[in-house]
RNA sequence: GCACCGUUGGUCCAGUGGUAGGACAUUAGCUUCCCAAGCUAAUAGCCCGGGUUCAAUUCCCGGACGGUGCACCA
């Protein structure tokens, strides 16, 4: 779709432009202008209402820094570390690891140091991919994707803007277990900025350094939850498996959610029921389904944990962009934060009955066991323990062998069998901590909101002049509605014009008021910035006996009915929350006009 | 980050070693009963820094930003 004609309308129309202007601008930020912040709030308060208040899920709002140890636990801060290595002949950037790793045994040189990377390559010759000159001797370089900053003064609290919203959520596991009482399956999500210091920012919205994400995280018992698969079985959708991306003349298969879960084609329901949810939700806010695909990871760019990971793509220029990924992530977030935090990231699972199993403990006698080994008593008492869980036998004889430490420093010990209180106990369980897996359905917002101009992006002719129009869906359009005076030599219909506009915003609707200019052009204004019904005041509305009417004009046909102004507000509200034009047809007079659109 | 190309009113472009012109848009007035009409007037611009020069928007160097290709892309 005419790229460059969309970037110019988003730039003049304030929908989208690069943001710091006046000091120069600055790669990879934008700035949503008045009808393009409207348009993704509205895009915002679309996917909350379908994946947020329709799911029966809550939404959090986390901090966008985060301490160091929250990117260590997740992998982020060695993950998002890339080692470039910059050749001093042609000034090639590459990658210091692959090339390592090329050319050595090292499979995973992203976990060396940058020191001994630079040695490696010494070492082994290793030249410039591009022109093939030796690099040896030139810095390696880490260049983290991630923001960083201090927490506070000094450099004692390293802290980075969160790569992603996710983050946010894991983190406060712990304590959202308890707002959903403990128990699965439950969803949490968050809209908000996320931040990527990226190389080299490119395409407008398609590769920012802030962008925002609408994420949910579906916390789930992988052994008994299933998700309403039913409510979805039937929605038709496009995908793109990985065999058939791999196939020299892949095809996409057209089926739906239900079948291919069925058929194994989705691997997992969870993330079956979630492409169902999300190709309902992209139809209902204009993604024109016809440049709408799911194409699944291939196998070398799914993380090791994601048992099946797909994406939503969108076409847009011609290229199919990444709008969102639907991951099932395993138990590895929650585990990897009970790794490093010092919170629960489990949930208490109860059994159907309560198991009755015998355990074998001990209780040392530390007022023994401290004088006898000094400062090995603690560990001696843990060789202890594990010894019972491992090897009850073990203390049937008069005397226990543990043995305390590692490798050479190693040490066996006697323990008297009276000291260590063995015994075999009988206890109850009524359950066990499990670490939830997590599906995660996560949507880039600008992308979608680029998508979505993308695809309304429409030229067509209205009385023989082209025209330019935005064809969004009411529900997301900037502007519910405009109104105007039909001319403004008549002071009874700029006064009524007036009020009819105050009267449509004190009843919640978005309107814009225009008096400026021909009505030609004050409907061509609002065909470019996709406002969905124009509202005008003309002479037939005030004169004769009956209530006062306006007329009402529908972007895409540039059809218009007659309505009273009364019932105006109602009837619009209908129509923004997806009622059709025609039923407008069906109750009230056309406006006949000698108004032609034709397709282009 | 590298290479090539580019950057002139709000937008899209033309042009010049002596500080600029158009189109569209915008504003005001006139006109106007339904799709960018017309008339009059007004507002508004040479990306930033350095160099060469009597003089730089123009030439040179560097930077920023943008486009394209490469690299990168949890």
């Amino acid at each position: 779709m005419a790229g460059g004609a969309l970037a110019e309308l988003a730039k003049r129309r304030g929908f989208f432009f690069g943001a710091n202007g006046a000091y120069g601008g600055t790669a990879g930020f934008y700035t949503f202008g008045p009808q393009g912040a409207a348009l993704k709030r509205n895009v915002e308060e679309a996917w909350r209402d379908r994946f947020t208040r329709k799911e029966g899920n809550r939404e959090i709002e986390a901090p966008t820094v985060m301490p160091e140890a929250v990117f260590e636990a997740s992998g982020h801060l060695d993950g998002f570390d890339d080692m470039l290595v910059e050749c001093g002949e042609c000034g090639e950037s590459s990658r210091a690891d692959h090339l390592v790793e090329d050319a050595t045994d090292f499979e995973d040189a992203e976990s060396l140091s940058g020191g001994a990377v630079e040695d490696l390559i010494h070492e082994h010759d290793v030249a410039c991919p591009s022109c093939g000159v030796a690099l040896a001797g030139r810095d390696v370089e880490n260049f983290n994707l991630m923001f960083a900053t201090d927490i506070g003064p000094g450099d004692a609290h390293p802290g980075y803007l969160r790569p992603e919203t996710a983050q946010g959520i894991f983190v406060e596991f712990p304590r959202l277990k308890e707002y959903a009482r403990g128990s699965l399956p439950f969803g949490i999500t968050q809209i908000g900025p996320a931040y990527r210091n990226e190389i080299s920012p490119r395409g407008g919205l398609l590769r920012l350094r802030e962008f925002t994400q609408a994420e949910l995280e579906q916390f789930i018992d992988p052994e008994t939850d299933e998700p309403p698969l039913d409510r979805v079985a039937d929605v038709d959708v496009r995908l793109y498996p990985a065999d058939e991306q791999a196939a020299a003349d892949g095809e996409y298969r057209d089926t739906t959610v239900g079948e291919a879960v069925a058929d194994g084609t989705i691997g997992s329901a969870w993330v079956g029921y979630y492409l169902g949810v999300a190709r309902e939700w992209y139809e209902r806010v204009g993604v024109d389904m016809d440049r709408f695909r799911f194409r699944q990871h291939l196998a070398g760019e799914r993380a090791h944990y994601a048992a099946d990971c797909w994406d939503a793509e969108s076409e847009v220029g011609g290229d199919w962009i990444e709008i969102a990924g639907f991951a099932y992530r395993g138990d590895y977030d929650l585990s990897k934060h009970g790794e490093h935090g010092d919170d629960a990231f489990t949930v208490f699972k109860r059994y159907d009955e309560p198991k009755t199993v015998e355990r074998a403990t001990v209780d040392p006698d530390m007022s023994v066991l401290g004088p006898e080994f000094g400062g090995d008593a603690a560990a001696v008492a843990d060789a202890l323990e594990t010894l019972a869980g491992r090897d009850p036998g073990a203390f049937e004889g008069e005397t226990v062998t543990v043995e305390i430490g590692e490798g050479d420093d190693a040490e066996t010990h006697e323990v008297d069998a009276d000291v260590a209180n063995f015994a075999v106990e009988e206890t109850t369980e009524n359950g066990e901590h499990i670490t939830p897996h997590v599906v995660e359905p996560s949507f880039g917002v600008g992308r979608t909101v680029q998508t979505l101009l993308a695809h309304a992006y429409e030229t067509d002719e209205v009385d023989g002049e082209e025209r330019t129009y935005l064809a969004l869906e009411p529900e997301v359009a900037p502007r519910d509605a405009a109104v105007f005076p039909l001319v403004t030599n008549d002071d009874r219909l700029v006064e009524l014009a007036t009020r009819v506009a105050d009267d449509l915003r004190a009843a919640g609707l978005s309107v814009a008021y225009d008096d400026s200019g021909s009505i030609g052009r004050r409907y061509r204004r609002q065909d470019e910035v996709g406002t969905p019904f124009c509202v005008t005041v003309d002479r037939d509305g005030i004169e004769g006996d009956g209530p006062e009417t306006v007329t009402v004009r529908e972007r895409d046909s540039a059809a218009q009915v007659r309505v009273p102004v009364g019932e105006l507000a109602a009837e619009l509200a209908t129509l923004r929350a997806g009622g059709e034009f025609v039923s407008l047809s069906e109750r009230y007079d056309s406006v006949e006009t000698d108004v032609e659109t034709t397709t282009n």
